[in-house]
DNA sequence: TTTCATTTGAGAATCATTTGCAACAAAGAC
DNA sequence: GTCTTTGTTGCAAATGATTCTCAAATGAAA
């Protein structure tokens, strides 16, 4: 059983709840894509499989609390994810005009967050830092005001 | 007729829009909030006026592109926004257990910040960073575990 | 006060997300 | 094995925030 279902099994445990093949594949498919995803993303990979969006829907906030993914930005009306292991958190830079998304990576940034949580005594779970502007192809062209 | 009222003026003269008394008012009601508010949250404050929730919604995304309000965190499936005029940046600290919000400053990380944007020459409109947790409060209690 | 474009209220329409429910598993207890 | 209990799932219906439609209202300018 690979690592991160390791973990997403003794979460479910913690609070009774099984670790069934439906949440496994999900739990698959989230670790697949290398980029962000929605839930409709997830059932595409999936609906072969006879897992149903309502599944996917449930499954989500498991995975949120498992601290194995993490919400992103939200684009057209749609929660976003990304998952966590591997996938080193990042910044999101959001081009407001092309919909472009950029990352980068947040050790810049982390010694400035951490003292700050040391200060407030908050335990930090999840960081989600969303920059929205016009990226360089976009901030000459297309958009000719501001 | 108020600083920012001057701005939004501004702004909707340029795109050929008008600063109607119902824009006026709902601009007014954001910048009586000081502190998040959602679109229902200004029709409570404006309906009395005979503004419809309509018109909050559509003005919304005029104020956001005008620069005087900024989305921040996402509450209960509901856009929260909050006004941006002597309301400096800052970041917000989201505990999961009593959903209590925080804000701190951003000017400790606003230089690295700058920095990533000058290399990616992104053109930044609004930062949003919100990290969620267990504030000082709850790390301890309510939740047992964690 | 005519004209023409923009706004607006009201309610219908959308569409992501949640839920209710009945049928299904899984894991123990016997 | 076979009960029993408890969690799980697919499906369809419900929910609820946001958006859209459209006809009436308003505003600016001539």
């Amino acid at each position: 059983m690979i690592d991160h279902e390791v973990q997403f099994k003794k979460f479910l445990q913690k609070q009774g709840l099984k670790l069934t093949r439906n949440r496994a594949r999900i739990l698959e498919a989230a670790f697949s894509v290398h980029e962000h995803f929605d839930a409709e993303k997830l059932y595409d990979l999936i609906k072969a499989d006879n897992v149903s969006l309502a599944t996917v829907y449930r499954t989500l906030p498991l995975l949120l609390e498992a601290g194995l993914i993490t919400r992103t930005v939200r684009i057209g009306g749609r929660d976003r994810f990304e998952h966590i292991l591997g996938h080193p958190r990042h910044a999101h830079w959001l081009c407001e005009n092309c919909h472009a998304v950029i990352e980068t990576d947040l050790s810049a940034l982390l010694p400035a967050i951490n003292k700050e949580a040391r200060a407030l005594k908050f335990d930090i779970q999840n960081i989600s830092i969303n920059i929205s502007g016009l990226c360089w192809k976009c901030k000459g062209g297309a958009n000719d005001s501001q």
